[in-house]
DNA sequence: TGAACTAGTTAGCTAAGCTAAGTATATTCA
DNA sequence: TGAATATACTTAGCTTAGCTAACTAGTTCA
């Protein structure tokens, strides 16, 4: 009985669903721009933590990106090999691996970044208003979910 | 002077870099739920397109999917070798395969699609009406973009 | 001080994406 | 009509991203 749903509004498994095709098929398309940028999606958003979050230690990197530690050591090696950022160890802790950009780091990342959004952000423009005030506001509230 | 855009609304290169990463974080989130369902994400959307999609080439699944042939080809063997799809020879032309979900794919895709999506099912519900709806008008602005 | 814990790395696996090249079938047109 | 071209898909081989398990090195604390 889905009609007798005590909840207005749109069927949460429905809307779930829907997002979770969307994601996929806005991130594909996005990846088309990697070739461009020069970065792939996940290194682009570990350097992007990087370059607002200021130094942080790799597990606190893993963890705003929600990946294991292993992965995390694999981006951020493939991230210093390109020189856009810096290992350094912590001060505090001889355990601990501290991770900053360098300023390579952060130029590509304001230029990159918007380069590989370049697209996306076109499309947007075309949008009324009000779809992309929608947009803006459904991506704030994914963020929050987690 | 940004504040002299001509246009109302939210910038669109922010929100696109916000959409960015809330979808690389909601598909990591729901990239845990794979083990329980069974199937990892390109698969279980793949299936999805063949389910509603009726039968169908592989480079118009492929096309459907925005990626490669040679890509959509090992998804496609996987999923036949997990009997969720069957492969046929189109009658018309030798050189096209039609794929066409076998009964337990559809079945497997009403039961574990839900149960990927089930996790954020309910945090949305936990969201107030108008956020939800929001949400799911996103979703749909997403998938008419392309 | 020695045991237990923590941070990170290494090793080794699966899966998804790509391009380049190969095979088989269709189509075109001289 | 038959040779050249085009199309649909597969195979081969590469990169990257994700994981777990196991290891090393440093820290904590009883």
């Amino acid at each position: 009985m889905p009609d007798a749903s005590p909840r207005p509004g749109p069927d949460p498994a429905d809307t779930a669903e829907k997002l979770h095709s969307a994601a996929i098929h806005l991130l594909r398309r996005l990846r088309r721009q990697d070739v461009a940028s020069g970065l792939t999606a996940p290194r682009l958003s570990a350097l992007s933590v990087i370059v607002y979050g200021g130094p942080l230690t790799l597990g606190a990197l893993a963890a705003a990106e929600q990946v294991r530690p292993p992965t995390m050591t694999r981006i951020v090696a493939a991230l210093e090999a390109d020189g856009l950022i810096r290992r350094e160890p912590s001060p505090d802790d001889g355990r601990v691996t501290l991770v900053r950009a360098t300023p390579a780091g952060e130029r590509l990342l304001h230029e990159g970044r918007r380069r590989r959004t370049a697209q996306l952000a076109s499309q947007l423009e075309a949008l009324p208003a009000a779809d992309r005030l929608t947009l803006a506001r459904a991506a704030d509230l994914l963020e929050s979910l987690d």
